[in-house]
DNA sequence: CGGCTTTCGGATACGATATATCCTTAATTC
DNA sequence: GAATTAAGGATATATCGTATCCGAAAGCCG
């Protein structure tokens, strides 16, 4: 069970866009650059963030991605359920149902026990994501990255920011 | 990120070893049918418990597997990393390293940010997982599952354990 | 208008992994 | 000695992640 390298990607992105003045684009060769990273593919992930309305994009010269929302509105498994998809990491196959010793026609009341240990699992690992913003990130990553990087970084992105 | 259909297996076929007297052993073939399950391909579940010592084996007629530990001491984690392996379900491929504006050479003194809330995460799923006790689960099992269907298959069980 | 750039979606190819089966070997029971 | 079992290697197939390419539609600019 691994998620996506794609996720990894999103997450990145994210963060970069999250920098972006306001009504600034930025394109997918940009980010693709700047993680070192294959262009089209890259631009699939994208794509599910904005199917996934996590992102605003325009076309032509100029144009790119910047976030549909503030940083403080967006939370972790927002993004990596848009590119990971809102699947259970656990799925039931009901394989009680092939017990030989039950009658013909049994119909359970309850979905089984197994499956509910592993959801409940996978729901806490939910609401960990869910609860960091993409603005607490952003928040680590000022405080961690040394002060010259940061910068140079930004410089870079709004010298090819539309 | 899906799990193997393996761990549902796995924990299922545990569950039922848990409800074997002291000293009995179960078949691949009993557990196989019992869950409708493939055979030769269920074989590679148990033998994956039997790596990680959850489980004790012998040969021969009247052969088979059983617990290692009473179910109180074995817990859903233990299970599912058996089968599904320990390794985190994300993957830091470090590509902040491939940042442009980056003096060469210049080391990390932390994990990625983003890697870390990820691992938080990862660890989140795993500590719910690892407070849940085999004998957690029988005991709902034994109170979910109709008395009637309960005790024939546990009789079935005991006509083919060794 | 016309050429350039961009996102978007479809088609395709490749590799890794999950699923599944088969066979041999060694140990155990009767 | 014959039957049964777990263990493990070899192999085949299907699904999915990874990656690239192409054409269409939309926007920018001379």
């Amino acid at each position: 069970m691994i998620l996506k390298s794609q996720v990894e990607w999103a997450l990145h992105c994210c963060a970069i866009l999250a920098g972006l003045p306001e009504g600034r684009y930025l394109s997918t060769k940009a980010l693709a650059e700047l993680h070192g990273l294959p262009k089209e593919y890259l631009s699939k992930a994208l794509q599910s963030l904005s199917q996934a309305s996590l992102v605003e994009t325009t076309l032509g010269p100029s144009g790119g991605y910047r976030l549909a929302r503030a940083p403080s509105e967006i939370n972790f498994l927002e993004i990596v359920e848009a590119v990971e998809g809102k699947a259970r990491s656990f799925t039931c196959t009901n394989i009680r149902e092939n017990n030989p010793c039950r009658p013909a026609g049994y119909c359970d009341s309850k979905p089984c026990a197994v499956a509910r240990i592993m959801w409940e699992a996978d729901e806490a690992w939910r609401d960990t994501l869910r609860r960091v913003r993409l603005s607490d990130l952003v928040g680590t990553l000022s405080e961690e990255v040394p002060a010259d990087i940061w910068r140079s970084t930004f410089e870079w992105v709004l010298k090819r920011a539309g």
